[in-house]
RNA sequence: UGGGGCGUCGCCAAGCGGUAAGGCACCGGUUUUUGGUACCGGCAUUCGCAGGUUCGAAUCCUGCCGCCCCAG
């Protein structure tokens, strides 16, 4: 098994940086680019404390990975680099997550984090390192197009990664390299099965890496303890139906946890007020969105307008056809649960047009409670 | 303390002599590099309490307790 790194001069001039995590997607993609005779270097970034979250399977880049990722270049024969991220990614990535919750938003700190750590500063980072490139273990493929490198959804769709990478800019997308991207899973594991990679059999990462059991209000807390303030739980109307936790815990679509029950049919979040502290609940029907205005977009594709677009408001949907007049999707059919905060993100076909972070919403029916 | 009604899982609720539906909530699991959703599974040996009738009662009878409503 090879890949190709699409280098712009011989391997064997070529220099060649690897953001290792510790996983095994990232090793593989390290030993591919071992293969290619270029010079390699693997990169791993310390992003977070040495503490509880260290040992936990399905974490990356804290102690254990960090050996990891040590012991498969010395394995490799490549060199090793380990940069210590810890105050950028607390203040790019955890206290922006927290803060998110705090406005009643639901935060992606996985694409905070590719964007930010990784796209900005470790690829900064890697050119100042010499490198002709900075490739990843992400399940996307850069596809050169006519106008330049084009970012494309991974082959395999189970593992696809692309909506996590939306806010690529061409710039770094220029730089950057997915070997992965074409290959199923099953094949990158016996790449490191044929290679004896001690991290062959390791666990996919899974959850928010810096969240140790699945708490993520209690890292929320910890940033920000005023999260603690709970409130009151109402109806489309106003009707005081319960109270609640505290508004981090909850988010739009959301139906377990609100602990109100003797209801004829089950109650979802439709809306968070962080000014009044209120959860607005009701009816499934009520989640339906007909549209949503996003910001901070970034734009891959040519024109803007193009035909057969469809978008993926959260990683795990079928793309839903919708319509782009460069600031709001519309969808053709009513999708539910679109959550502020969340990312949209824009296809034609395999293709990454684009995408923005969902600023509003507008509901398809008018409210009645 | 006259009249009427009601007390079945945390909540709503079916059952009206044949051996406890369902929904909501909750819990567990599956799926998943965000949060969530969805799906699957679990969830009252017991029907306010105590007696009685009956082969057999949550269902019938008696008493007690507790609510609610209308009268005073």
């Amino acid at each position: 098994m090879t890949a190709d790194f699409q280098l712009t001069r011989p391997a064997s001039e070529a220099r060649i940086v690897v953001a290792m995590s510790g996983g095994v997607d990232s090793s593989v993609v390290a030993a591919l680019a071992a293969r290619t005779g270029a010079e390699v270097i693997g990169v791993t970034l310390q992003l977070y404390d040495h503490g509880m979250a260290v040992q936990r399977p399905g974490s990356c880049c804290a102690g254990q990975d960090i050996y990891d990722a040590r012991t498969v270049c010395d394995r490799l024969g490549i060199a090793h680099y380990v940069f210590d991220y810890e105050s950028r990614f607390r203040e790019g990535v955890i206290d922006r997550f927290a803060d998110e919750y705090m406005n009643g938003r639901t935060p992606i700190p996985c694409v905070r984090c590719n964007q930010g750590v990784k796209f900005t500063d470790l690829l900064n980072l890697a050119r100042d390192l010499g490198a002709d490139c900075l490739a990843t273990g992400h399940y996307v493929r850069r596809v050169m197009g006519a106008a330049g490198p084009e970012l494309h959804r991974g082959a395999d769709p189970a593992r696809d990664q692309s909506y996590f990478l939306f806010a690529t800019t061409s710039e770094q997308l220029d730089f950057l390299r997915f070997p992965l991207g074409g290959m199923p899973k099953d094949a990158v594991r016996e790449v490191a099965r044929e290679l004896a990679l001690a991290v062959a059999d390791k666990p996919d990462s899974q959850d928010i890496c810096f969240v140790p059991n699945g708490d993520y209000a209690a890292v929320v807390k910890k940033v920000r303890p005023e999260a603690e303030e709970g409130g009151e739980i109402v109806d489309r109307a106003g009707n005081v139906l319960g109270r609640h936790k505290g508004l981090i815990h909850y988010t739009v679509g959301q139906r377990r946890g609100l602990e109100i029950g003797g209801q004829p049919e089950p109650l979802y979040v439709v809306k968070l007020e962080p000014e009044s502290r209120r959860v607005v609940v009701g009816p499934k029907s009520a989640l339906a969105v007909r549209s949503a205005r996003l910001e901070e977009i970034n734009w891959l594709g040519e024109g803007s307008g193009a035909e057969g677009v469809t978008a993926k408001v959260r990683s795990m949907a079928r793309p839903a056809p919708v319509r782009f007049d460069g600031e709001s999707i519309h969808f053709e059919t009513p999708e539910y649960g679109v959550a502020p905060g969340q990312a949209a993100v824009l296809y034609q076909g395999d293709r990454v047009l684009g995408g923005g972070w969902i600023a509003e919403t507008v509901a398809a029916e008018l409210a009645t409670a």
